[in-house]
RNA sequence: GGUGGAGUGGCCGAGAGGCGAGGCAACGGACUGCAAAUCCGUGUACACGGGUUCAAAUCCCGUCUCCACCUCCA
C-alpha cells in the first residue's frame, strides 16, 4: 500500500504521488505572531510534524516550509495596545511559538520564513497578476486580486462567488466586495516602519498574498502538499489558490487541513477567548503527555480538551513508558528497527494515528507478555518496535527533541533517590522476610507519602516516582 | 441562506455493507503476604423513523440535535 492523503480540494483520498520522485515539498501556513500561542495552533503543528516525519520514514527527502506572518493588522493593533514597536510585539511572540514547539517536540522547519523578508517576491507576484489582468489598483498602496476574472474561484472550497455573503465591504474602489487585497495602504497613525515602497506606493502585504509569494520563492511554482487549519480553507487558501494559479503558478498537489481542538464543543480561538495555553498544559501534565494527546487522535477529528482527555493521554503514555522501562533492563534498543506492518499501513492510509495506536498498545501488550514469560527475543522485538512507533508520533522519549524534559528530574536525581531509598527498601526486605507486614507496609506508605510507589518483583522491591 | 462536518457501549475514540480497533473505568480470575504492575476473561454500542439487501453502525429517504466556514482565526 502507498501512501493516501485526503485532498481537500478533491474531498477524496489520494495518492501521494510527489512532482519529485523520493522527494515531498510541504508548505504549512504558520502563525501571526500577533500573541501567545494557544493548544489549537499548536495541534496544526503536531499533526503536520508527524506527516512530516512518517514522509521521512518513508523515504522521502521532505522539503517543510512554515510562515511566520509578522506584519499584519493585528500586530499593528495589539502591539499599539501593549505600547511596544510592532515589530518587537512580532519577535516577541514568534519566541513564544518556538519555544511552545520546542516544549512539544516538533521538529524545525526546513524553512521558516518572514513576510517582512520577502516584499521583493510579493512585488512581483503582483506585478504579474496586475499584468496578466487578475489584479487592479484601487488606490495609492491598495492593490486588489479581481475576483470575477478567475472564473475557477471557489474550486477549493466550493463557494460559489455569488453566494458569498459580502456584508458591507466599504472599501473604496474595490471592483467587488469580494475582491482581496493583495497590498494594503497604510492607514493614518499607522507607523511608517510598517511600509515597503512598490510601484503602487507604500503600504504592507495582504495576508493571502504572503503565502503564495514564500511558498513560490522556497518550493517553486508547484509544490506537493500545502496544509493549514481548516479554518484556513476559506478565504486564505482559497485565495492562495487563485492568486497563485492566476500568476500562472500549478502551486499545490495535495491541500490538507486539520481540525479543530474544542473547549466544552466549541472551537477554541482567540475570539471567542476559550483558549488554552500550552506552556501551562505543559508544566501540568508534560510535553509528550500533550503531544499525545494532540497526535493520537485523527488529524480530521476534533479534539475536546478537558482534563480527563488529558488525563486519559496521560494513562496511555504511562502504559506505554512503564512498558519501555521494565524492557529496558532486559534488552538494549536496537538502531535502525522499522515500525511494523499493520503500523505503516495505518499511516498510509491518510495518516491513521488512531489505527496506529491501537498497533502500538497491542505491541505493548505483546511485550508485557514477553516480559512475564522471561522471553528476551520478545521483549526485544515489541520493544524496538514500540520505540520505533513512538519515534513516528514523535514520542520517543531518547530522542533529542526531549533531551530538555528528560533531564534533571528523572536521570540526574535518580542515583540520589536510589541511593536515599536503598536503606529503607533494606528494612522493608527483612521485615517482609520476617513477614512483619506491619512493618513493611509501614515503609511503603511512608514512601508512598514522599510520591514513590514501590513495587515488588521477583528482583526485589522498585521504586519509581509518581507522575503528574 | 450557501458550503461542509458530526451524533458509536459507563467515558474517550476508530471503523464505514458480513467477522466487536484501541485506551480509560468497572467486574471476575491468575500472580502477590497484601498491594501495584502485568496477563486472561466479561459488553448483545452505533441519534430517531422508514427503506434497499441474504446481511446495515456502515447504503438510500426523511427527522432531530450539535459543530464549523461564508469577517480575523491552526
Amino acid at each position: 500500500m502507498t501512501l493516501h492523503l485526503y485532498d481537500t480540494a478533491t474531498r477524496t483520498k489520494t495518492e501521494f504521488r510527489p512532482l519529485d520522485e523520493g522527494k515531498a515539498s510541504i508548505y504549512a501556513c504558520g502563525p501571526t505572531v500577533q500573541g501567545a500561542p494557544h493548544l489549537g495552533h499548536i495541534r496544526k503543528e503536531v499533526n503536520f510534524d508527524v506527516l512530516r516525519r512518517w514522509l521521512e520514514a518513508s523515504g522521502y527527502a521532505v522539503t517543510f516550509v512554515s510562515n511566520i506572518t509578522d506584519i499584519d493588522d493585528k500586530i499593528l493593533a495589539k502591539a499599539e495596545e501593549a505600547g511596544r514597536p510592532w515589530w518587537a510585539h512580532a519577535y516577541l511572540y514568534e519566541g513564544e511559538f518556538h519555544a511552545a514547539h520546542r516544549a512539544l517536540g516538533i521538529k524545525a522547519p526546513t524553512y521558516e520564513p518572514r513576510a517582512t523578508g520577502h516584499v521583493p517576491e510579493m512585488v512581483e507576484l503582483i506585478a504579474t497578476l496586475i499584468e496578466r489582468g487578475h489584479a487592479y489598483v484601487a488606490g495609492p498602496g491598495d492593490v486588489y486580486f479581481d475576483v470575477r476574472s478567475w472564473p475557477s474561484y471557489g474550486e477549493l472550497s466550493r463557494m460559489k462567488v455569488d453566494e458569498l455573503t459580502s456584508e458591507e465591504e466599504q472599501s473604496a474602489g474595490k471592483r467587488d466586495p469580494r475582491d482581496f487585497a493583495l497590498w494594503k495602504a497604510n492607514k493614518p497613525g499607522e507607523p511608517a516602519s510598517a511600509t515597503w515602497e512598490t510601484p503602487w506606493g507604500r503600504g504592507r502585504p495582504g495576508w493571502h498574498l504572503e503565502c503564495s509569494a514564500m511558498a513560490g520563492k522556497y518550493l517553486g511554482d508547484a509544490f506537493d502538499i500545502h496544509g493549514g487549519g481548516l479554518d484556513l480553507r476559506f478565504p486564505h487558501h482559497e485565495n492562495e489558490l487563485a492568486q497563485s494559479r492566476a500568476a500562472g503558478r500549478p502551486f499545490a498537489t495535495i491541500w490538507m487541513h486539520n481540525a479543530w481542538v474544542t473547549l466544552a464543543g466549541e472551537k477554541m480561538s482567540k475570539s471567542l477567548g476559550n483558549t488554552a495555553d500550552v506552556q501551562a498544559a505543559v508544566a501540568q501534565h508534560g510535553g509528550r503527555v500533550v503531544r499525545l494527546f494532540l497526535a493520537g487522535p485523527h488529524y480530521r477529528s476534533a479534539i475536546e480538551l478537558s482534563d480527563a482527555s488529558l488525563a486519559e493521554a496521560a494513562a496511555q503514555l504511562e502504559r506505554i513508558d512503564s512498558f519501555l522501562a521494565r524492557a529496558s533492563e532486559v534488552v538494549d534498543r536496537t538502531p535502525d528497527v522499522g515500525v511494523p506492518a499493520a503500523f505503516a499501513a495505518a499511516m498510509d492510509d491518510d495518516l491513521g494515528t488512531p489505527a496506529a495506536m491501537a498497533v502500538l498498545f497491542n505491541t505493548v501488550k505483546e511485550g508485557n507478555t514477553a516480559l512475564a514469560a522471561n522471553d528476551t527475543a520478545g521483549v526485544q522485538a515489541a520493544s524496538d518496535a514500540v520505540l520505533a512507533m513512538l519515534a513516528i508520533l514523535g514520542l520517543d522519549p531518547a530522542a533529542p527533541e526531549w533531551a530538555h524534559t528528560q533531564g534533571a528530574a528523572s536521570d540526574d536525581l535518580t542515583p540520589v533517590v536510589d541511593a536515599l531509598v536503598a536503606t529503607l527498601l533494606e528494612q522493608r526486605a527483612a521485615a517482609r522476610a520476617a513477614k512483619d507486614w506491619a512493618t513493611a507496609d509501614a515503609i511503603r506508605d511512608s514512601l508512598a507519602a514522599a510520591g514513590l510507589t514501590i513495587t515488588d518483583t521477583k528482583d526485589g522491591a522498585r521504586w519509581s516516582l509518581e507522575r503528574g
